[in-house]
DNA sequence: ATAGGGTTAG
């Protein structure tokens, strides 16, 4: 976590990108000039009416009775009184019964108000049925009484207008006012338009914005402040924070609620130092400014989002200081910025303390234990919520919340018992909530469920689509994959699940199968998954639906996966028409997919491209060059980074770590792994140690690496080991390496990849019966290594070789190829290495082996396949051996090609005889 | 008489 907060409200400087954001006061003699001057025309003679209603004791006695609650009292009481012809009582009544929704007694004195020959025209009296039936929630009976009257005003129109918005009906508004500017007399004013635009704003209806902004200008109205603040609304919440700026700049008078929409539109664009600033000046501002509740609501979940406890603090504080702490939209607002920042404690005796809680609250507090994960906890206050005298109802925040305390663990369990949940409270349908079904099924493996969800969807938005393609894209395709189980299972490697029906064993996958048969059905995927994941992805461009920016970034992460390097191409220009290259995630998912295809130089090109950067989007360069082992270039970036403003994180130092490892470069990755904790208070991860772990193996510094391990504050996993146990077998450590499996196979006893490095351990120092007698343990136990396999995608199309492979067509051509191919690099120094054929062989044996190596078919495929000179991009899903490594590079010289080889960890540039990682991989 | 900004989730 960030180690320095800044001091409270008087904040950053401003970020070089958001620069124009300053607001200088007004100066009247200026802007102001320049500008229509826009009049009231209302003036204030309602003085005498005033005084009258505090004297008149029928309007005190009606006040009083509404003002309680009472309102069938209310009109009891007129009718009692004979005071129903009272317009004024009447007037009262209705504009209580809008503010207590109470359309029951609204109909009553609707139809007394209808009856009566002398209110049916009363313009006053039916504007305030119209408002009372569209604050009621029914703005069709709004409709019937304005339809119903002869002759109509503005305030009438307006009144409908407005109701409509306050309904949400933004296409009825804007038709009204469309018919309203068209075929009456009246023409829209300072009233009309805040609501036009307001409708505007909720269809997110920019262009149309920019028109009525027009008409203001044109009218004369943009100098009134409820225009320009409606305008600074619409703008803020469709992105066009500029345009808000130069609407409030230009305002000639401007009140709190501009400052505040000014702070929201900001905040809803991800300019947080904007919104503090603009927060500071309202509190030092000359006019004496106060904030509000609605200024306070604005500006805490700022700094929730931000992790700023210091300045949440400051702002309780204050909200304390002004009365202003026991509203309960403040209260809740205090309540999730102490638990997003993880203080919980304070959020929960925030949440005690309170007398009025209504379900945001409880939300809130929900919110705060499930998003660390705390399955209990939540799931207690789920209980404890509906436990509540008053019954506090659940709503559909209340599921996703809940939600995603199942993800945190992946309780497959409690989200099947939360989803039964919710169809009880008929929340299923909730778009939000389908959605999240979806994806949480999905990520908890069970894609099955997660497609069942999804084909229920009735209206499935762009979001659901997301959920789904992204289930694929990580998981694989869950119908194949569970064909090929049950073709596992047939081969009789798993006879106890045989029994079970198809989709029990499918249940069972999510735990067995994703983990334990991770590498086989990772080997399948890569084949499956990008077509399955497009198939979607067309399927939903056929529907006519947009894919926004997600969608982009699950099919570029989709591309990576398999290095899909024509496919990433087709989708890059996609995003270029469809104008989303700008976007951040985009642009980072495209930089990680072309680097992650072997096209580090396009990943800069991107980059450098990119008018805006973020955090990841450095993070992902700098990943990029470390899998190809420019491990100096990573380190440049990684000042630059710096240089340019932004803080490393705990991403940033993955990367940079996973580059020095790659590199060898073992004395900076020493120094970044010291300086992450001493100089940037990022705690070191164990994924950090991992990466660092791995650089000393691979340097062959064992002990070095033992002694992290044993050092690090945070429990190995087996992960780790893993590696450790991969560099002993690398560097021939057998005591070692007889430890550390030991170590590796208590924590996992199924890994079938622990055996085989074991194996090859013993077989490397020659101990051939204890080679035999880890093969034998294999069989016994069922488990299999992963075969090795290479791709080659060519023309869109993706070829896959296993090892020993003769089943493709080609094959005799092929190897044909290879036989040719040897030959010539025979010539050039080409020595078969049978060191990494780890088989009890002869020689000649072991050199047969070397030929049908995956890699070996799959460069001799490819340049049967393409035309000369053309590079050739191959994927391999174990580490590349010795052998085909030197043969590459010899091939990369004899036929004058760049053969680019991405194994699991690393790329391999093979060039003019020499590869990228200098032969340290 | 009619108007603008504001809490959880995404």
């Amino acid at each position: 976590m960030a180690s320095t907060v800044a001091p409270p409200l008087s904040l950053h400087h401003h970020h070089p990108h958001h620069t124009p954001f300053v607001h200088t006061p007004i100066s009247n003699t200026t802007k102001h000039s320049l500008l229509p001057i826009f009049t009231p025309k209302a003036t204030l003679s309602l003085s005498s009416k005033t005084h009258n209603k505090k004297t008149n004791p029928l309007l005190q006695e009606i006040n009083k009775l509404c003002e309680s609650r009472n309102l069938t009292e209310a009109l009891n009481f007129l009718q009692r009184t004979n005071a129903l012809n009272n317009a004024e009582a009447m007037g009262v009544l209705l504009q209580a019964c809008g503010r207590h929704k109470d359309i029951e007694t609204g109909r009553k004195v609707h139809e007394l108000v209808s009856k009566s020959t002398q209110f049916s025209n009363d313009f006053v009296l039916n504007t305030r049925l119209v408002t009372m039936y569209s604050m009621c929630g029914s703005p069709l009976d709004s409709r019937l009484v304005f339809d119903g009257l002869q002759r109509k005003n503005l305030f009438l129109w307006n009144a409908l207008v407005s109701g409509y918005v306050r309904n949400e009906l933004y296409h009825g508004a804007i038709s009204l006012f469309v018919e309203l500017i068209s075929v009456t007399e009246f023409k829209p004013d300072n009233f009309t338009l805040p609501c036009v635009i307001k409708a505007c704003a909720g269809l997110l209806d920019v262009g149309l914005g920019k028109v009525i902004h027009g008409m203001a200008m044109k009218m004369g109205l943009i100098s009134d402040v409820f225009v320009g603040n409606a305008l600074i609304a619409i703008y803020g919440k469709c992105g066009f924070v500029e345009d808000a700026v130069e609407v409030f700049e230009y305002m000639p008078e401007r009140n709190l609620v501009s400052w505040n929409s000014m702070i929201s539109g900001f905040s809803e664009n991800g300019f947080f130092k904007e919104c503090y600033n603009t927060f500071r000046e309202i509190l030092k501002s000359e006019e004496g400014l106060v904030p509000d509740v609605a200024t306070i609501v604005t500006i805490l979940p700022i700094c929730a989002a931000e992790g700023e406890v210091v300045i949440g603090m400051v702002v309780h504080s204050l909200a304390v200081k002004l009365g202003l702490n026991h509203d309960l939209m403040v209260n809740n607002a205090l309540i999730h910025m102490y638990s997003k920042c993880g203080y919980l404690t304070e959020a929960q005796t925030l949440f005690a303390k309170s007398d009025n809680k209504n379900v945001v609250s409880w939300n809130t507090v929900i919110g705060g234990y499930s998003g660390e994960g705390n399955v209990c906890r939540t799931f207690d206050l789920l209980r404890e919520m509906q436990m509540e005298p008053w019954k506090m109802k659940v709503n559909e925040v209340t599921i996703l919340n809940v939600l995603q305390a199942c993800l945190e663990e992946s309780e497959m369990l409690c989200l099947k018992e939360l989803h039964g949940y919710s169809f009880r409270h008929g929340l299923q349908d909730d778009e939000l909530v389908a959605n999240a079904f979806v994806a949480a099924y999905a990520k908890c493996g069970s894609l099955s469920s997660a497609e069942h969800v999804f084909y229920g969807i009735e209206t499935k938005t762009v979001n659901s689509w997301n959920a789904l393609i992204g289930g694929h894209a990580q998981n694989g395709d869950p119908r194949k994959a569970l064909d090929l189980y049950i073709q596992m299972t047939y081969s009789g490697l798993a006879p106890d699940w045989k029994m079970l029906s198809a989709r029990a064993l499918f249940d069972r996958m999510e735990n067995k199968i994703l983990v334990s048969w991770n590498a086989m059905i990772a080997g399948y995927s890569q084949n499956a998954l990008p077509d399955e994941s497009l198939n979607l992805f067309r399927q939903m461009l056929s529907n006519g639906i947009q894919p926004y920016e997600i969608a982009i970034t699950t099919i570029f992460g989709a591309c990576s996966q398999l290095s899909a390097l024509r496919l990433g191409k087709e989708i890059h220009c996609f995003t270029l028409k469809a104008h989303l290259i700008q976007d951040v995630f985009v642009g980072c998912s495209l930089i990680d997919m072309y680097a992650k295809s072997g096209c580090i130089e396009q990943s800069q090109r991107v980059f450098d491209s990119l008018k805006e950067k973020d955090e990841a989007s450095w993070n992902v360069i700098i990943a990029g060059y470390g899998i190809h082992g420019h491990g100096n270039k990573a380190m440049e970036l990684f000042e630059k980074m710096q240089r340019s403003g932004l803080k490393p994180d705990g991403f940033t130092f993955i990367g940079l770590l996973m580059a020095c490892s790659h590199a060898g470069l073992v004395t900076d990755g020493l120094k970044y792994l010291n300086q992450m904790q001493s100089l940037f208070g990022i705690e070191p991860k164990l994924e950090h140690y991992a990466c660092v772990v791995d650089m000393l193996g691979r340097a062959g510094q064992l002990d070095e690496a033992l002694k992290l391990i044993l050092e690090m504050p945070e429990e190995p996993d087996a992960g780790i080991w893993s590696s450790l146990l991969s560099s002993c077998r690398i560097y021939g450590d057998l005591d070692m390496g007889v430890k550390v499996a030991e170590k590796l196979l208590a924590l996992e006893p199924d890994k079938a990849e622990t055996y085989v490095l074991l194996s090859n351990l013993y077989a490397g120092s020659g101990k051939w019966d204890d080679v035999r007698r880890v093969r034998q343990i294999m069989k016994e136990t069922g488990l299999q290594k992963d075969a090795g396999r290479s791709w080659i995608e060519l023309g869109g199309e993706v070829f896959s070789f296993v090892v020993g492979d003769e089943l493709l067509s080609e094959s005799e051509e092929i190897q044909d190829v290879w036989r040719r191919l040897e030959e010539k690099i025979r010539i050039i120094g080409y020595k078969p290495n049978t060191d990494s054929v780890l088989h009890e062989l002869r020689e000649e044996e072991k050199i047969e082996v070397l030929r049908g190596h995956s890699e070996k078919l799959a460069i001799s495929f490819g340049l049967l396949k393409t035309t000369k000179g053309a590079t050739l991009r191959i994927c391999k899903n174990l580490r590349i051996c010795v052998d085909c490594h030197n043969a590459a590079k010899l091939i990369s010289k004899a036929v004058e090609r760049e053969i680019i080889v991405r194994d699991n960890k690393r790329f391999h540039h093979f060039k003019d005889g020499f590869c990228s990682c200098q032969d340290y991989w």
